[in-house]
DNA sequence: CCAGCTGTGAAAATCCTGTGAACGCAGGGA
DNA sequence: TCCCTGCGTTCACAGGATTTTCACAGCTGG
């Protein structure tokens, strides 16, 4: 269970994260967020399928914390790869990793 | 659930609709409304028809949101797929999809 | 005590939706 | 031919819904 997608490295078993080779500063839960995502390239998940991932349970219905944590990790993904959206949002449904454009 | 026409794919159960594999941004009602098109593949639906099953109900009179809706459909579908047109007007009755040609 | 992580509330920004209206197009009749 | 009519297509916009971002307080480990 390792992911290369052009210039981004996922490793799980390394609680790591680098793009080109450089480890990105990522916190736990920011880290968790990455790897569920990339584990499905191009698929949509729900608000509901990345809490029960991540945080495990279901989410209260009012809650943002998915969302808080994708803006997170857009910022540091940005920072690392600017000019790229990695990470984009289906309203109304939930985000999709898209590793490739 | 699941269809595959030619390049595109709609997946109801995923909230997606896929060309080549591409996942295009539909909203929540542009999605409903290929679903539902594409559930009776070269069938004329009455606005009446196509109304029940996205939006619920009858629609008014003189309501324009199915026309409006099919027209954004075709325009995400056009910028996907040149040169297709996958759904069909047919005048005074409603719209039909056709996957092929 | 300090520094960093976490979740929450709320404001700001963005997107979606339905509606009215304008536009285009084809057919019929004068 | 020209005008009118009916119908479908598309534009524009306001209101509402959703997402993004910021600020903050609690917590934890050093």
């Amino acid at each position: 269970m390792l992911a290369r997608m052009g210039r981004l490295e996922v490793k799980p078993e390394q609680h790591a994260a680098l793009v080109d080779g450089r480890p990105l500063s990522l916190t736990v839960r920011e880290l968790q967020l990455l790897i569920t995502l990339s584990e499905h390239p191009q698929r949509i998940m729900t608000r509901e399928e990345l809490f029960a991932e991540v945080w495990g349970g279901r989410p209260r219905s009012d809650d943002r914390s998915v969302d808080v944590y994708v803006s997170r990790l857009r910022a540091k993904l940005g920072a690392a790869l600017p000019g790229r959206r990695l990470i984009h949002t289906h309203n109304g449904i939930g985000y999709r990793f898209s590793p490739e454009g």
